[in-house]
DNA sequence: TATACTGTGCATATAGATATATACAGTATA
DNA sequence: TATACTGTATATATCTATATGCACAGTATA
């Protein structure tokens, strides 16, 4: 299966939890149902060309975390999640996003209706397909 | 002077990029103006709990970017920017962070108009004073 | 059963963020 | 000049993210 899993090494954010987030976000979104296989940890280590470890951790943290289940030997699974406990994680997740961008943006001292004329800008250069 | 600037130690951001991200704001957001003075590195270091070396890498990364300039001796102070830059950053950081919130959003799968509503509302409880 | 997949565990290494501590150097002012 | 502020420099230590390498263990299938 071709996943849409793209990292940055650049980034501040270490590798392990841009995988994390991705995953969750495609679970979450119902991308990823209960019971698809998520790639292997050596197959998506060769992908993403980082190492086995890296990999490791990221499906550990999604395991905890209750998104996946890995089976040893047969490879690594979507888990079974409630709906409720999905659409709260992609809620939340949402909420906090946005939430953190509109406190930054009043921070740099824009007031409310300028960051509402902003977002919308936003909004209308995504419509158009940036 | 009482300076607005609040550190989470759990949080994944260095503490000294946090720091840097606040002064910026403040100084591009207008409300530090050039010349004003920033509290001392130890004075800082205090109030926030912090290591002197944390402190003073967040202002030699402040000083690098060209925002405030330190006196050995005197103290730290801030630079004169033109304010065609300071807009920049203003516009820039602000753009970035709440396309990136977008960004996130789409990846759960909301579409556009979902995604609209749900920032609407976080505008609509932050005039209501949250 | 042999082979080729899965995941697991461990030992070790490097780099960066952060911390502590100590000493040095420039400046202001009583 | 004494003292109390400023910033500067350096050595050392800890923690975390990430990496490499190797060996082990479970499973599927020809």
């Amino acid at each position: 299966m071709e996943l849409p899993i793209r990292i940055s090494k650049d980034s501040r954010e270490p590798i392990y939890h841009q995988i994390v987030n991705q995953f969750k976000a495609l679970i979450a979104g119902g991308h990823l149902s209960a019971g698809a296989p998520l790639p292997s940890i050596r197959a998506l280590s060769k992908d993403l060309e980082i190492s086995i470890i890296t990999t490791r951790r990221a499906y550990q943290d999604l395991e905890l975390q209750g998104f996946i289940k890995t089976l040893q030997g047969k490879g690594t699974f979507v888990a079974e999640i409630a709906e409720d406990l999905k659409e709260e994680v992609k809620v939340t997740s949402v909420h906090n996003i946005i939430e953190n961008a509109v406190d930054t943006a009043l921070s740099y001292d824009y007031n409310l209706s300028q960051v509402k004329e902003i977002f919308l800008t936003i909004l209308k250069d995504k419509e158009k397909g940036e």
